[in-house]
DNA sequence: TATGAATGAGCGTTCATTCAT
DNA sequence: TATGAATGAACGCTCATTCAT
């Protein structure tokens, strides 16, 4: 009965995070039940509330780790690279790469903000945007330079990012294309659609201030429990 | 309650339908209630089951239905264009106008295939399989015709709409940038991104795929047309 | 436009009153829906109305008519007999063709006497009482004239009836056994039983009064739909 | 509410099949609700899952135990009887008193088998029919050895089981007979039923199957003995 | 730390029944 | 006579969550 040093309830906690990952990305979220997360670890269901508060935060707690997690490594690999090209390219790299690694949190990050409740998904969504301000300072800074044909960074920002982003849905490993080859081929997408054909692009109003920008939100949501506190 | 003038069935199956799609979007499917739905058009739970089997097939008439219509109109609009590059104009112009336009419904098909049954599902992604063929055709035509420098058609054609389906999760109408502008933008970055660098660059060099375009120097070519203005 | 002469209202109505028989028989009451019911007569549920105040209205007709039918046929069966072996001979002659006739009508009024609302229950096991006292009358005119050997008729009217009965609970036409067999193998059963071994057979009390005898009944509940009236 | 001390799941377990026994009995499978049996036992009917699958499978349990036991305690009480008369006499009183202490069990097993899906059925039909395999057995070793006129063991065994089981539609306990003198009556009807007017009568003439035997007289033999008293 | 019994709310769905047309 | 849209209630069942042990 004694436990080990360090004891097992972290490694618990730990199992529980991964396979809740494992089922909200499987299932879903709404569809994933907390009796399911239980049985995947070999606990009773009522159990898990030594772990989480409850399953919204569950949820929570991995998304917002999995963006800190994001921006923090992004931001480490842009470390040193000033050249806009380096770096968008190492950006480019970068997000892919992550993508193809861990597609269960990136898939949940972005599937699941609709389910996360107002003040969790503002959390997130501060998060992101510090995220695509990445790329956006790029797309600037390379607009700038005159090394880009960027005249709508935030616009650009979006349709980089979604394509990159893409590629979790429909990368598995061991296909056909290795990893590289995959960085090579967005990544020359990306580069080109950015450089442009030259001179002859017309260009856009340079200045662009806000954008429209909303996710469809969950409202207060008849949860079926009256949560405590 | 005594029924409206003129109220009828079919009204309130179109009700329904819409209704249905507003509460998807809004919540998701699984989050979303029947008896949600049902008062969002003035009815008891109950009685939606004259308009539809059951959940699960309001969401497959909801996702089929609006596959269907988007591969129509697709093939329309591409019907009786034969140049590769005005073809991927075209289909860029269509896809980002139809996305901006309806963008409830391609949210609702690209999030909620998930919750899709088995044999619906099939369905649908068979029908995006079409839709995508259009698009992946237009890059192999192209690059057989030496105008695109697209080597993997299948990566690229995944890659092209992800970025232009991506629309749908910011823009909203009313904002800064018009529909013609956006469309601008976004298809500058497809073409520039398929028409790449110049014929003179390599394309995914064998030995080392990783970043194997580096040539930066664009040379001109092809101005950003609206397409199907 | 123009009704046949005799309204095929009345048409309607007897295909009410035979798919309800057939489904009843089928389902059991509680499981046959008025859905059902009226696709069988190809209608709207809603018409059915027309024909029967509510559902337990159909079965209590069905029901009651059934053993009017049985009682009456019974009757005019045992007419003109008067010796009381052969009066047993014919009862149980009559009853066994009877039950291998209608299975159907006989089944559900044994199996369904539970699902009748109190008043119609009384009605019905009224009239069963009263084709029960055939039998009972039957045996106690034997035992007076001193060719059965029956102590207890009343408990030997249940167990005679019960036997004769029971076979609607396996008999199908075109078996091995025609019915006439049948009835000669039940038949003698019944006879060899009451006429019993001779004159050592213990006798009970001559005269018994009544036996608790309760149906448990299906108490007011809980009907969906609050009937009018 | 705070549990019950001592209350445990195995108890409310037994309380649950109780409540569904009594409440089956008393409105039949389909007219209990489970909201009714979890009021019953003072539970909310989500509570119930605890203890059984789904509803058909708390009717199935109760069917399947009570035949099991049927059967068991049935085997053990013929054991080491082998006199065919007195094994039948067995059989009919051990069939009587347990049809009189396990009403409601009994009644289940015979109205509700209908409501069982197609594999459950299928399980409790077998067991019915390995019990009724005891009685069919002892009546063709009497016929085998003489002793019986049974020209047809299957459907004297159906006749037979009916008319014994039909005791528990009308007898309640505390009436004016006993269960030794109910046991005694129907096992007289049953006995003088298979042994007959005596071995001279012709059993089942060929040539006129109905009404066989006409001959009145019994010849006497073998007294209504209590069995197993 | 974990169990397991229980809650209370809500879910998708079916049903008998009503009634304007 | 019949339709068909709608009701309102209940059903079997699942769920997140609580808490005494």
């Amino acid at each position: 009965m004694a436990r080990t040093i360090g004891s097992n309830g972290a490694r618990t906690a730990e199992a529980i995070r991964q396979a809740g990952v494992k089922l909200i990305y499987k299932h879903g979220y709404e569809a994933m039940s907390l009796r399911q997360l239980a049985a995947e670890v070999g606990l009773q269901s009522g159990s898990l509330y030594k772990y989480f508060e409850n399953k919204q935060n569950l949820l929570f707690d991995i998304v917002r780790d999995h963006m800190e997690d994001l921006l923090g490594k992004a931001e480490a690999d842009l470390e040193g690279v000033s050249d806009p090209l380096a770096r968008l390219k190492a950006f480019a790299a970068f997000h892919l790469r992550y993508h193809m690694t861990r597609m269960a949190h990136v898939f949940i990050a972005n599937m699941e903000i609709r389910s996360l409740e107002d003040e969790h998904r503002a959390v997130v969504v501060a998060l992101r945007r510090r995220y695509e301000g990445l790329l956006e300072g790029i797309l600037r800074q390379g607009a700038d330079e005159g090394v880009f044909q960027v005249a709508e960074p935030k616009v650009a920002t979006y349709a980089i990012i979604s394509m990159l982003t893409g590629i979790c849905m429909w990368y598995r490993p061991g296909g056909r294309l290795s990893q590289d080859e995959l960085v090579a081929i967005y990544t020359g997408l990306v580069v080109d659609g950015v450089t442009g054909p030259g001179p002859l692009a017309p260009r856009l109003a340079p200045e662009a201030p806000e954008l429209a920008r909303e996710i469809p939100a969950a409202p207060p949501r008849k949860s079926r429990t009256k949560a405590r506190a």
